[in-house]
Formats: structure tokens, C-alpha cells, sequence
DNA sequence: TGAATTTTTCATTTGTTATTGAAAGATTCG
DNA sequence: CGAATCTTTCAATAACAAATGAAAAATTCA
């Protein structure tokens, strides 16, 4: 009887085709925003999924833990990616996908990139001032690059709501 | 004596404070597009130098090794945000930033967004499909989000393409 | 209220990615 | 050509991030 590695243990796991491809489209994207593959899985899940399901049945059908369950819910709930619905008589907490989409996009760069961008901003009036005490002779390039910067952030700074408006619709 | 714990063994560095701040700027940048530190930290160097550097200054100046150095010039090449300039007499390889900002942005958008668009938009036509096998009563919602999707998508590779256009001047 | 159920938290384990540095490979110079 | 110098590669290690699951906390129902 041939010995070959054991399927890597594919716990409750039975998901339709559609169910995976829509699971492996959000573990894609979501990853470009730096999310673990537990919350593609988990939305990627939910999208395609006829009606509410609650934690266990994810648990189940995607054969993740607990607290990866748990946590990764609770993400999605905070960016409004998921919603809970009220089932009559149920007990647990039932979770549907909101259809926006534009929620990831836009709380990426509402985080990640105005932050960075404002912290920028801020280094780059630093940096002028201390250029002043940097000898004649090898000012000119980095003052030419600080001027690129400006210009590039100031940009930055400009097409950013102008994206975020016409992604949210 | 108060025994406190060693400042972790600065190696060679001695950065000004300009180019700290250099440094932490493009780190924080490129972690965005998920680059490793090591990459930011040239980068960062490069950006505020006087003129051209040699690796083993990078490697000292940063106090990187050998193989990060070497590694992170090649990447930093491989997508034009570096070059080499000819130093009359000079054996070792010199180089400078290039103020080309964009590259950074149009490079994450073509090579990791929107080859993921493609993929998501043969997905969905297979999602399609195979969703015509879903009973009848299960299928309303998934639809719905199904065409949100490919709504949003479509919305997205037509904001792309402006978008490098503007960033790229 | 209190027992049963559900959800969250978090220390530990597991898995992934970045860094190191020695060795191999190129290149340059005399 | 061949020795010296410089650069790349890559196996091993270190650093970091995600997943697990047991225990604690919160909630619900009778």
C-alpha cells in the first residue's frame, strides 16, 4: 500500500469550486493591503455565501482556529468589511459581507498612506533646516532631491481625496 | 558602574541626522510596497548624498552586511530607482539615487496590482459560471456582490491607467 | 442568579521573510 | 595571464508575523 504524504489534514474543509476561487481572489487582494490569509479566507468566504454564517460554521468550512476566526472577524468588523445580522432565535453572532468593496482601498490609504505621507511632510521641514549646516560644496544634490520630494508628495497629497472620493462612488 | 544594557553594537554608523531621518522616511515608504528595510535604509542614504557612494561605504555608513547591501543594489537597480555613474579611476562600482520618485508607485502598480486585476477578472468569469449550478434560492445575494465586484474592478482599471499617467508627470 | 454557551485574549508554537557572511564568480589592472 | 579587488550567490541563522488552542471573559437563557 503505497505510503505517500497524507493530504495535509484537510480538517472540516469542504468548500465548493466558486467558494475557493473567491477565497483565493480576497487572499490576493487583501494581502496587497498586508492582511493575513485568515481574513482573505474568512471574506473571501462570506462573499459568495448565500446567507449569514456564524463564527463556527467558518471555523468549520475553512478549518481555521479559534482565535484566528475571532480575530480576523473582529478586523473586518472594525474596517466595516463585515456586518453581523440579527437571526431570530439564534444565539451566536451572524456575519455577512458588506458588498463596498471601496472600504478596503479607502481605509488603506485613510491608515497607512495619509499617515505616512503627513510624517513625511513633517521629516521634509526638518530636513530643510538641517541642510543649511551641510558645507556649500554638497548641497546641491540632496537640495535638488528634496525639491523632487516636495513636488512628488505635494502631488501625492492632491490626487489622494480626489481617489478616495471617486472610489467611494 | 550602572551595567545597562548595551546600545546594540552600532557597528561602523555614524549617520547624520539628516540622513536618519532620510532613512526612516524611504523605511517607512517602501514597507508599503513591502520592501525589506535594508532596502529603505540605501535608499534613504542614497537619497541625501553628496555624491555617489560605493557599496562597502553603504555597507559601512548603515552598518548592513555584505549580502544585504549587494542585494538590495540589485533590486533598487532592477527597478531604476538606482544607478551607477562613471567615477574616472575608480574601481568599485559608485551610485546615486535617482529623483525618479514614481517609479516607486507606478512599479507597485504594475507589477503587483494590476497583474491581481487580470487574475480577479478571469476568476470572475469562472465565478459566473459556476454559479449558474447554485439552487435558485441561494443565488440572489452572491449575485448581488458579484456584480458590486465587477463593478468596482472595472472602476479600477480605468482609474489605473490615469493614474500612472499622472504620477509619472 | 447561575449554568451553559459564545466570544475574546494571549502565551506558545509554527511558518515566513530578511539578514548574515563565507565561498564562488566576475572583473580589473599590471 | 594571474593576482588583487570587487560583486554575487546561497545555505544557515536570526528576526518577525500569523496561527493555535487553552483559559478567561462576556453573554444569554431559564
Amino acid at each position: 500500500m503505497s505510503a505517500l504524504a497524507e493530504a495535509p489534514k484537510p480538517k472540516g474543509a469542504r468548500l465548493s469550486d466558486l467558494e475557493v476561487e473567491s477565497i483565493e481572489m480576497f487572499i490576493n487582494f487583501l494581502r496587497l493591503l498586508g492582511w493575513p490569509k485568515s481574513v482573505g479566507e474568512i471574506y473571501g468566504l462570506l462573499f459568495v455565501s448565500a446567507g449569514p454564517l456564524a463564527m463556527d460554521e467558518i471555523m468549520a468550512r475553512t478549518g481555521m482556529s479559534l482565535g484566528a476566526a475571532s480575530q480576523g472577524l473582529k478586523l473586518l468588523r472594525e474596517f466595516g468589511a463585515v456586518r453581523t445580522v440579527y437571526m431570530p432565535g439564534a444565539r451566536k453572532d451572524h456575519y455577512v459581507a458588506s458588498g463596498e468593496l471601496s472600504r478596503f482601498a479607502t481605509s488603506y490609504i485613510e491608515e497607512e498612506l495619509l499617515p505616512r505621507m503627513r510624517t513625511a511632510q513633517e521629516r521634509i521641514q526638518r530636513m530643510e533646516k538641517m541642510m543649511h549646516s551641510l558645507p556649500e560644496s554638497g548641497r546641491q544634490l540632496p537640495a535638488e532631491r528634496m525639491d523632487r520630494l516636495k513636488y512628488w508628495l505635494n502631488k501625492g497629497q492632491k490626487v489622494v481625496p480626489w481617489l478616495v472620493k471617486f472610489l467611494k462612488l
